[in-house]
DNA sequence: GCAAAAATATGATCTAAATCATATTAAAAC
DNA sequence: GTTTTAATATGATTTAGATCATATTTTTGC
């Protein structure tokens, strides 16, 4: 990890939603850092000190279990807020962990700056609210789906979101991220993968997956 | 469903994070709802039009599959707020359901009312973003635990959640939604009881169940 | 550029837990 | 207070998906 170049005060969710009069002291406040592929930029149980803003590249929000297996609850986009689970009212630790999937850039905030953004700008407040709300939405499905729906239907799923989080029918993802993320075993996403094949709902190239009928992909899902 | 007695303006979730200067407000606006056991409180998918603070009983927030399957995501106590999801940033449905366990009085407000309080009062809005960070966490902390735990692991989780929020070694449930909540099935947690009973770590008299050894049933989580 | 590590491919085996089936008991409704 | 309905008890059967094993390919660190 180390510092990068600038970010343009008008990307992230804390610039969005602040006052203009406030952006000055963001840029006062903020850090630029860099992380490679594979870099952590916060670990679970370690203390939360700070804030983060993705600016650039992709980041997997990720609970470990043991030493190899893992559970991703998130991937982070471009301006997507990330440590935000740490304002909760017990001790402040990362309850997740943040790893870098593409060289990313992020914007740090320390965490007594953030909070005072929050008082300072009443719309930021609020759109934490919803990011909220929307979060803990999705992760009550994703629990029910767990829960419910076979690993072919969580693969579906899965695969529809990233193509919603990519703005693409074409993306790239590892199996075991894909694994990870869906809730189950590389081996079964492996087999489950060479069936959406056969069924022609999907082709894949290394980790290049396109998907060719969504339509048919969702009705996996309902 | 009918009218109640009113509550103590002191209880809820809402008037406890509400300058005094409010509660007049408050009063103004609430409405108390009674609900008989087993009576629906609000239904997921149906328009949110207010938030519930619950003031006496017990309520379980779930989410349906299919006809005759569901998950319980949260136990509410006296005080908690319910019908919170609804203030996310789509469109405003119900995005679980809300029933009552037992004989239960909520006070109820209207959203615009609720939104209105969330302005005015500044602690209110910090509690409940903390409130969702903290059940973000636990929603996710459970998603984990559904894919990487075994049932009886989860199910000692479970009776351990219970115990706190009962404040108590001894509640009483159904198996039924000790199953829902668990995220298995009522015969797999009639079989796993049966096993916690022969190890002596908890004793179970009809739907009375009483925790013996805290300490081992935790040892099943870790 | 090469060695080591990680990710992928794929079959074989095993097992936890779901499903099915049926009896009994308890609770709720009329 | 009796009928209907829901919850409980418990064994038998099935199955989805985890685990194991091993070969191959790809990536990454030095």
């Amino acid at each position: 990890m180390k510092k990068a170049g600038n970010c343009d005060l008008n990307t992230c969710f804390l610039c969005q939603y602040s006052i203009p009069e406030w952006i000055a002291a963001v840029s006062d406040h903020r850090q630029h850092l860099f992380f490679k592929k594979n870099e952590t930029i916060f670990q679970e149980g370690s203390p939360v000190k700070g804030i983060f803003f993705l600016y650039d590249g992709k980041v997997k929000v990720h609970k470990q279990w043991g030493p190899d297996k893992e559970l991703i609850v998130r991937f982070a986009q471009q301006g997507d807020i990330l440590g935000h689970r740490g304002l909760g009212s017990g001790e402040r630790l990362y309850t997740v962990s943040a790893t870098a999937i593409e060289d990313t850039t992020v914007c740090y905030t320390e965490l007594a700056f953030f909070e005072a953004s929050l008082k300072v700008n009443p719309s930021l407040s609020l759109k934490l609210m919803q990011f909220y709300a929307d979060e803990l939405q999705e992760a009550e499905r994703k629990m029910r789906n767990l829960v419910h729906m076979d690993v072919k239907s969580r693969l579906a799923d899965a695969l529809l979101e990233l193509s919603r989080l990519h703005k693409a029918l074409h993306f790239t993802i590892s199996r075991q991220d894909l694994a990870s993320f869906s809730g189950t075993t590389y081996e079964t996403i492996y087999r489950n993968l060479q069936e959406f094949i056969a069924e022609k709902l999907i082709t894949v190239e290394g980790r290049a997956i396109t998907i060719l009928s969504e339509k048919k992909l969702r009705k996996y899902i309902a």
